[in-house]
DNA sequence: CCAGATGATTTAGG
DNA sequence: CCTAAATCATCTGG
């Protein structure tokens, strides 16, 4: 008798733990004589709680059978499900549509982007390779490089996408199991469909949840993966550097490239325009604080330009041979930037002056030229009196950006006339 | 490990 | 929006 308690409270679960108000009114019972008998029923009703898991599916089965066929029984169904309707409703209430999940979402969408969550077919290959241009792009070159990760991407799309449908699956069985269940106990007691549909979406949550899981670690793997191969190769490919720089040089007095020209670069250096913005602007900035760091490259691609751009008068035979960049006379006047020594590529601009659509080209040249000749060292000492050289458009306080107007500056040599010598582009 | 290089990002100004 | 400038985050070579 005095172990019913102990019994109660446990083994497999099928204990009264979860109403505990039933087991109480049953112990509260009005004291008296029939007190014993009634706690001798109660025994009797624990004990086959107790033993329910014991019994075979038959015997319980026939059990319910004479449970459903109780005269009783529909009244006592209809009790119940007056009870639990009071029960429920306030329940009800705290439950709360699950807003989506913002976490969730962001997952799901780096999952689409990388390609992981995409379609199986064709989306492999096509995605990484949209990652890869969106990760830095990158030309031709390292295709063989990418099919390493492209690999290890649908490898881990594999292991993702299996990974899903086993979730998925073990969540409809599980979520058919417990319908079937609710179903089949709905006829002994009360359950709505309301009910169902919200154990249903427990039973999805729950399930979401450790979807999630699995999205975010393969979201990391997924980095982890691009980091490795895409970002760390950050740096663009010599080819492309080398069109960037030879932009940057030939158009060294205005390095502003219009938003075609950038499309252009971007085209041609298989990168993004704003890869592009970031390149000139990074270049911009890191040639002007130190030019003289610059000179080397700067006469490596003014050669270069100005030997491809032959045809122009300034016959390559120094221009071709850029010699020993050491022109350290050349980098003082650079970093001089006194200011004063600026615009007088007019004179060779003059002739530009009249085109607009010469003018482009033969600026860009003049721009090269200017580079070649401020290295040669023998052009430079001559020329250098005449203030040819000299970055024109950085002046002391700075960019190229406020350069354009030479009036402003000592430049006795010209008129204003020629002004707009870096209207380029 | 460090310093330098380099692409990207942030901040502030126009 | 674009830019300059500062700064961050990584990679790289010594």
């Amino acid at each position: 008798m005095d172990d019913q308690p102990r019994l109660m409270h446990s083994s497999h679960g099928v204990g009264m733990a979860g109403h505990p108000g039933l087991a109480q009114h049953m112990q509260d019972g009005t004291g008296g004589a029939d007190d014993e008998g009634r706690k001798q029923d109660i025994g009797n009703i624990l004990q086959q709680i107790m033993t329910i898991t014991d019994q075979s599916l038959d015997e319980a089965q026939a059990r319910k059978h004479a449970l459903n066929c109780h005269r009783m029984k529909p009244a006592l169904f209809n009790v119940l499900c007056e009870i639990k309707e009071k029960t429920v409703l306030s329940i009800r209430g705290a439950q709360e549509e699950e807003p989506p999940d913002a976490q969730l979402m962001r997952l799901d969408n780096m999952l689409l982007a990388e390609g992981v969550s995409g379609p199986e077919k064709g989306g492999g290959s096509a995605a990484a390779a949209a990652a890869a241009a969106a990760a830095g792009g990158v030309g031709s070159d390292n295709s063989a490089e990418h099919s390493d990760y492209r690999a290890k991407l649908s490898q881990i799309r594999q292991i993702y996408h299996t990974e899903l449908e086993k979730y998925e699956q073990a969540c409809n069985e599980f979520t058919t199991h417990v319908m079937n269940l609710l179903r089949e106990q709905s006829r002994t007691r009360p359950i709505s469909p309301k009910e169902i549909e919200r154990m249903v979406s427990i039973i999805h949550r729950k399930f979401s949840s450790i979807q999630m899981q699995l999205k975010q670690s393969t979201c990391e793997a997924v980095m982890i993966l691009r980091s490795r191969f895409l970002d760390a190769r950050r740096n663009f490919n010599k080819q492309a550097t080398e069109i960037l720089n030879e932009y940057f040089y030939s158009h060294l007095s205005n390095p502003y490239p219009s938003e075609e020209a950038k499309e252009e670069l971007a085209k041609k250096c298989s990168i993004t325009v704003s890869q592009v913005s970031n390149w000139f602007g990074n270049k911009r900035i890191r040639y002007k604080k130190n030019i003289g760091k610059f000179q080397e490259e700067a006469n490596m691609y003014a050669a270069r330009t100005a030997a491809n751009a032959t045809s122009v008068s300034t016959h390559g035979s120094q221009a071709n041979s850029p010699s020993t960049p050491n022109s350290a006379g050349s980098a003082g006047s650079f970093n001089m930037n006194s200011g004063d020594l600026f615009m007088s590529v007019q004179s060779l601009n003059g002739d530009s002056y009249q085109g607009a659509q010469v003018g482009a080209n033969v600026q860009s040249q003049v721009d090269t030229l200017r580079h070649v000749i401020s290295q040669t060292g023998g052009y430079s000492e001559s020329l250098a009196a005449s203030q040819i050289y000299s970055p024109q458009g950085i002046n002391a306080n700075g960019g190229w950006q406020d350069a354009p107007t030479p009036s402003s500056v000592t430049s006795p040599t010209e008129g204003p006339g020629s002004v707009h010598s870096d209207t380029s582009n």
